[in-house]
DNA sequence: ACTCTAACTGATACTTAGTCTCATGTCAGA
DNA sequence: TCTGACATGAGACTAAGTATCAGTTAGAGT
């Protein structure tokens, strides 16, 4: 059974329809590059209208299907996903995301819960970096994928 | 020497001029709570233009005089700030911010940067949870000023 | 004090990201 | 196949921020 189909079967079996406009948007965004704009996802699924685009992304969000990418730059990209809550660590210089799961952000998280009188029930936290290809082929320029002013460097 | 006169004496000596709607925007902030949009500040100083206030913002921004906050609706607020680099712990109940700075996230990217094959070059980072205040009064409901759909609770 | 100019300004138009409304269309269960 | 709750597209709208530009001004140099 191919990703699609998958998810279609998930769609349903949660009691939401699957539709035309559900199913080209799937299309749209199993075929986009690993990261991609809700614009993209627009351009790549014709004839689905701006707010059906926007209403599924949020859908296919809420079920794990994608995740939110916070660019360095504050735009949002997509990412298909399958687990749920991990973080990500983005090359700057070639636009690469990889997922960390298993990484122990419970330490930090423990951590701060005794230090400060917080108790933790969530958080965001996205890493900035140079992939190890980028840094292979070093000295050169940085491309322009992942421009940050944003960025809380630490 | 007043906070105000302080930041003043700081723009002159990074060469910035000290304009008028400068003055305004800083005692519109350093007037305001906690945490508050660009879009109180504005209100908060009265006659200064939209655009000034935002390019005011950036430039204390870079100034460290303010820092950004990632609320979890996914607004960013901004708040008066010191330090350089830290992270804040936020209260969903009651709007609380706490600062910190001295906490071990750097373990965390030592540990990535060893598992993984990136070079670390920054991160952001946000936390959410209950203040103790909210937690001694706690079975209440919420309140409203930090809502969140956005939130990547782990 | 006077001049000069780069820095700064407000108005306004524009962009981008996302939401809301509402009349119309359609999936899927009976 | 009927039917209605769910879903849709168009387009108006909001919010957050940027770009442009003609006019103003801070403050350095004289
Ligand atoms: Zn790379
Ligand atoms: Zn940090
Ligand atoms: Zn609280
Ligand atoms: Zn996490």
């Amino acid at each position: 059974m191919s990703d699609r189909e998958l998810i279609v079967k998930h769609l349903g079996l949660r009691g939401h329809r699957v539709t035309g406009s559900r199913r080209r948007v799937l299309d749209a965004l199993l075929a986009a590059p690993a990261h991609f704009t809700v614009d993209d996802v627009l351009q790549r699924a014709p004839g689905v209208g701006r707010a059906t685009v926007f209403r599924t992304m949020k859908l296919l969000q809420d079920m794990n299907v994608v995740c939110r990418v916070l660019m360095e730059d504050g735009s949002l990209h997509y990412r298909l996903s399958t687990t749920g809550h991990h973080h990500h660590l983005l090359c700057r210089h070639c636009g690469r995301i990889e997922d960390f799961v298993n990484c122990d952000v419970s330490a930090l998280v423990t951590e701060l819960s005794s230090n400060t009188e917080f108790e933790i029930e969530g958080h965001w936290l996205e890493v900035y970096g140079r992939c190890q290809s980028c840094r292979a082929r070093s000295a050169g320029p940085a491309d322009k994928r992942a421009i940050g002013s944003a960025a809380d460097v630490g």
